[in-house]
RNA sequence: GGGUAGGUUGAGCAGGUGGUGAGCUCCGCUGACUGUAGAUCAGCCGUCUUCGACUGUGGGGGUUCGAUUCCCUCCCUGCCCA
C-alpha cells in the first residue's frame, strides 16, 4: 500500500553528474533501513546456516524471503496462524518477500505460463500449483512481510526480442493486477521492471512501472547471463528515467561486491543475492581484493585469520587452517562461519560505500573500492580475456 | 605346517574362464556459483611430446600367433584347522 514505506533521500547525488549514487532512509513496518543496502536471502525463512542473531550481527537490517517456497512449505496459512513470518522465524527487522516470479525462470521446465498466471509443478513433491498475481499477493499478505513484490515474468537476458517483449508486457498487466489485489495497509508493494537488455523495451518498462503507484521500483532480469558491461549500460539507461522519482530502486539478484559497487554508483538503492552465502557454503571467502578458496591445499598450514581486520566470528577467533580443516571434514561449523564472514564482508562493504557517498567522496574513492571488491565474477573475467 | 579365499592405477571395488583392462566410488587437486530445486556442480585425478600415444592386472618362469585369463614356482594378505 502506498504509505506503508517512506523513503527519504538523505544524500542526493551531486549536481556535477560524477555519480548517481545517493544515500537514503527507508522506513518500513519493522524498522528503518539505510540505503544503499544489501539484503541477505533467506528463501525458506532462514538465511542458510545462520540463526537470526548471527544475521543481525553480520550487519543485516533487512532480509529477503521467498513467497513460492514458503507457500509450498510450510504453507503461508500455517505461518499466518503462528502470527506471521517475523514471529515464525524469529526475525523482528524488516523482511521483503520476493513474489515467486523468479521461480518462473529458475524452475525451468516445471512450469507453464499463460496470460492469467503460472502453473507450477512443486520442486518438492511434483504436485501441481497455480500462481496468479492475485494469489502471489494474497500469500505475501498472509506472510506479513514489510515489502511485498508484484508477480512478474522474468526472462533470461539473451532471449529473443519477441520473448522479452511478450514477458515484459505481461509483467506490466500483472503489475496492475498485483496493485489492485493488494490490501494490507502496513505492507509496502514494489513493482518490477523487465525489458531484458533491449534499450527500447527496458525504457518502456521502466516508464510503465514508474507510472504506477508502487512504493518502490525493482529492476528485474539482470542477474542472468548478461555481461557486466551490458548490465551497466542497462542501468545507465533505466536509472536516469527515474531521475525525479522519490522511490527506492532495487536491483534484484546481484551480490558480488564489484556488482554492488558499480550499481550503487549508477543510482541503485537496494540489492539482494544468494551469492555471498552460497559461495561461502562452497568454500570461498570474500576478502579485500578478491576471493580465497579455503579448500586450497596451501591454507592447511596457515595460522592467520581469513581477514585480519574483520570483526566476524570466524576471523576473530579461528585460523585459515582450522576453517580448511572444517571444510575437508564436512563439519557444519565451517558453513556457518564462512557464511557469517561473507555476509559481514558484504554488509561492511555497503557501509563503506554509504560513508563515501555521505562524505561526497564516492567518485574519488571508486578506484580504491573497486580494488577492495575484486573481480565481478569468474565468468566475467573469462569474457574479458576471451 | 595343512586348507581356503584373495593380490587390478593413493583407498575400496568392477571387469576379464586365450583376442586391444585407464570403468566406478571415495580421497586428493582446481574452478564455478548472483530475485536459492544448490553444505551444490564441473573438470582433472598412471606417464608422455595429451584432438593422440605409451605403460599397467604381486614377482619370476612356462604354454601360445597372442596370457590379466591356462600351467609351475615364489612372495604377500585375510580366514579356518593344527
Amino acid at each position: 500500500m502506498p504509505g506503508a514505506a517512506r523513503f527519504a533521500v538523505e544524500t542526493p547525488p551531486p549536481a556535477d553528474g560524477s555519480t548517481r549514487a545517493r544515500t537514503g532512509l527507508l522506513e518500513l513496518n519493522h524498522g528503518v533501513v539505510e540505503t544503499p543496502q544489501f539484503m541477505p536471502v533467506g528463501t525458506n525463512a532462514t538465511v542458510k546456516a545462520l540463526d537470526p542473531d548471527e544475521v543481525a550481527a553480520a550487519g543485516a537490517t533487512i532480509i529477503l524471503a521467498n513467497t513460492y517456497h514458503l507457500y509450498l512449505r510450510p504453507g503461508h496459512e500455517r505461518i499466518e496462524r503462528f502470527g506471521g513470518l517475523h514471529r515464525f522465524m524469529g526475525w523482528d527487522r524488516p523482511i521483503l518477500t520476493d513474489s515467486g516470479g523468479f521461480q518462473v525462470v529458475s524452475l525451468g521446465d516445471l512450469r507453464m505460463v499463460d496470460e492469467d498466471g503460472v502453473t507450477f509443478r512443486s520442486h518438492i513433491d511434483g504436485s501441481t500449483h497455480r500462481f496468479t498475481p492475485e494469489h502471489a499477493i494474497a500469500v505475501q499478505e498472509a506472510l506479513g512481510s514489510d515489502v511485498a513484490v508484484a508477480f512478474d515474468q522474468p526472462v533470461v537476458p539473451s532471449s529473443p526480442r519477441e520473448v522479452v517483449a511478450d514477458a515484459t508486457e505481461r509483467t506490466h498487466r500483472w503489475a496492475e493486477r498485483s496493485l489492485a489485489a493488494h490490501k494490507r495497509t502496513n505492507q509496502a508493494l514494489f513493482g518490477i521492471v523487465q525489458g531484458g537488455l533491449d534499450p527500447e523495451l527496458r525504457a518502456e518498462s521502466t516508464q510503465v512501472i514508474a507510472s504506477l503507484p508502487f512504493d518502490g521500483i525493482c529492476l528485474g532480469g539482470l542477474a542472468g547471463d548478461e555481461t557486466p558491461e551490458q548490465r551497466d549500460a542497462t542501468l545507465d539507461l533505466a536509472v536516469p528515467l527515474l531521475h525525479d522519482d522519490p522511490r527506492p530502486r532495487y536491483l534484484m539478484g546481484l551480490g558480488s561486491p564489484a556488482d554492488l559497487l558499480e550499481a550503487v554508483h549508477r543510482g541503485v538503492d537496494l540489492f539482494d543475492s544468494v551469492l555471498p552465502a552460497r559461495v561461502a557454503r562452497n568454500g570461498q571467502l570474500w576478502v579485500p581484493g578478491g576471493r580465497l578458496n579455503i579448500r586450497n591445499q596451501r591454507h592447511l598450514d596457515d595460522d592467520a585469520p581469513v581477514q585480519d581486520d574483520c570483526p566476524c566470528p570466524l576471523c576473530r577467533r579461528f585460523s585459515r587452517a582450522y576453517l580448511a580443516h572444517l571444510f575437508r571434514a564436512d563439519e557444519l561449523l565451517g558453513y556457518r562461519l564462512a557464511t557469517c564472514h561473507n555476509l559481514t564482508f558484504t554488509l561492511d562493504f555497503m557501509a563503506r560505500i554509504r560513508a563515501a557517498i555521505r562524505a561526497g567522496t564516492l567518485p574519488a574513492s571508486m578506484p580504491e573500492l573497486r580494488l577492495r571488491a575484486g573481480r565481478s565474477s569468474g565468468s566475467a573475467g573469462a569474457v574479458k580475456s576471451a
